[in-house]
DNA sequence: TTGTATGCGTTATCAC
DNA sequence: GTGATAACGCATACAA
């Protein structure tokens, strides 16, 4: 049962022919060079021996494996990026790739070793993804094609997909604004601590702060009309984050002309924090509080009671762009056309669902 | 710079010697066979033509290609159980494998094509895990060494690697009694949904209820102590489930003596929502309702308000335990020794957390 | 239209 | 101790 898979030869000599027969029947180059019938009695043969061209000679031979690699600095074990991971697995799929997962957990130390073992198992190309938006400021040396997802350079040498972490913050603005908030206030995380914390040198929050009081200003909403509060990343945090802004110095609720009518939230998490904190002081939400997140992360902000109004970051798209991307290096002719060096920024779009509505009128400007 | 990587003979010619005595030198095989000198100038022009043996040329010469097919039907998108597959991959980097990783999105109809795939690029084995527990009907066809995780057949004609449901229920059952409680709860789901539901055929709920119920009893509490609602398996699902054992028709809280002091959740995110649900009608945890989930789910259970008490699923255990069995199905002299078919129960941990406390006097039996 | 010969980069066998 | 040489399985230039 376990015997050894049958070779070119073996449909050869069943078929009575040659392994260039068979090789240009099975690698669909038969049209003008082998006759309609031999070409019938190798497909017969190949299919009762169960013949199936091995991909390791055939790589050998071409010097082409069909093969990504994909570094990730934590993405398998994160609850909400692991969509990068699935959407790039797709694409490569549809282009007959095959993804080869290595993830450092956070160990960049690791990273040359393993490019190098990439190297050494000749993949096509290296994409190199992180959970959260960052700088990268040491990537491995290698002669292999790459691109950078979700982290970028400072010089922009390589291909890089990324999110347009500035528009998120100028849609959560308006969205806010147009929806009749005056008194919103946004709970932000930072790139803190040591060097395996999963956010160490995280931009996106400051980013996102960023834009978001342009976007406040822009719409003519006077400057203390918002304010950015550093929570953290975490339910937690949001949770701790939401009571800051909604409660007085001795943990009494603030009267609601004197309370932010509306939050926006980092991420979902801190987000469902936010939720559930304004819940523990007796607010609704979204009458008393509106809250906007970012991610719509998967089982969590769908989910949510009531559900949560999100920012989607482009997972999924980014890993798609990746592997055609990569594609592209390899091979210019197929994939999404050419790519040069530089910065793809990939959208965010508005999931409307519950947690967002107009301020209470008793609440109004 | 983009120029090809060295090849053996580059590095023979260099050291004038022959490709044999460079093969011998990095394939650790110097030892009585070549002088120290002519190693030393060996491994001196390795490193200076940074030469790396090519392990497509050595995967086709050993028939070993050192890599293992990870098949999975939503762990890459799933925000718990990539878990798994973070676990897989460092415990294959230990042993020199790497992983392929193939993910359906529960599109199963595509398994037997992706084993054929696998099969002819030559992985050494393949794991065939699921995001939840489920008994699979159809595996794909294969001469491959395969092993399956987090899922299994009725037959156990291949080694097997699953959480023990059966004991976390028993746990479960155990904690609450001990902590005092006498009216308890669980809130379980069920498989049901179309073929690309992600929780179809999910056994794990069913099982875990069996047991806690049985747990119960073994404590001699009496029958109807204890009851399981199907709930499901979402937020969403947990919070309209604690709702429905915590009011009465009419939507009004229960009197304390009437409520259950504590719930079993069948997962995380059902606690979560009990949680929530608890919240709403102005109940605290754990003083009001004692609250315990299974999973440990990543940035959810630790960052809850208040901390969420919990078993954790092995899902590291599960990884390791199936890149260990597949590793010994290949070369039973390495790895955690041989493996039988059959199954192999891993273990739940009780993480102790904030959510399961005494019950509250006032409603205590 | 078909078959032969060669090379992809490595390891292993066997002479020297 | 060291070096030719033959596989591994496939694809192709070239000869027939």
């Amino acid at each position: 049962m376990n015997q050894r898979p049958a070779r070119a030869a073996d449909v050869a000599a069943r078929a009575g022919v040659s392994v260039t027969a068979v090789s240009f029947v099975l690698g669909g180059k038969a049209d003008g060079n082998i006759a309609a019938a031999t070409r019938d009695r190798i497909l017969a043969a190949a299919a009762e021996l169960g013949y199936r061209p091995n991909r390791v000679a055939q790589s050998l031979r071409a010097n082409r494996t069909h093969a990504l690699g994909l570094m990730t600095d934590g993405i398998a074990s994160s609850p909400f990026a692991g969509r990068l991971l699935a959407a790039a697995g797709r694409r490569a799929a549809e282009l007959g790739q095959v993804l080869i997962v290595h993830d450092s957990h956070f160990d960049t130390e690791r990273d040359q070793h393993t490019a190098d073992d990439l190297a050494a198992r000749r993949v096509d190309a290296i994409i190199y993804a992180t959970m959260g938006l960052r700088r990268v400021d040491a990537l491995p040396t290698t002669s292999l094609p790459l691109v950078l997802a979700n982290c970028f350079q400072d010089e922009d040498v390589r291909p890089t997909g990324i999110p347009d972490e500035e528009s998120v913050g100028r849609q959560a603005a308006h969205l806010l604004i147009e929806a009749g908030h005056r008194r919103v206030v946004m709970l932000s995380g930072q790139g803190v601590g040591d060097s395996h914390d999963p956010y160490r040198g995280n931009v996106a929050g400051p980013l996102r702060a960023k834009a978001f009081l342009t976007g406040l200003r822009a719409c003519e909403i006077a400057r203390r009309a918002g304010e950015v509060v550093v929570a953290g990343w975490g339910i937690r945090d949001g949770h701790a984050g939401a009571l800051r802004v909604l409660l007085d110095g001795n943990g009494r609720l603030l009267a609601a002309r004197d309370r932010p009518t509306a939050i926006f939230a980092v991420n979902d998490r801190v987000a469902v924090g936010a939720v559930m904190g304004a819940m523990s002081v007796g607010l609704c939400v979204p009458e008393d509080l509106s809250v906007v997140g970012v991610d719509d992360q998967e089982e969590l902000a769908d989910q949510l009671v009531p559900a949560l109004t999100t920012f989607r970051l482009p997972h999924v798209e980014m890993g798609v762009w990746a592997v055609d991307a990569a594609q592209s290096l390899i091979d210019p002719g197929r994939g999404a056309g050419p790519v040069e060096p530089g910065r793809t920024l990939l959208p965010f779009h508005l999931v409307r669902r519950a947690t967002v509505g107009p301020p209470n009128p008793v609440a109004g400007t």
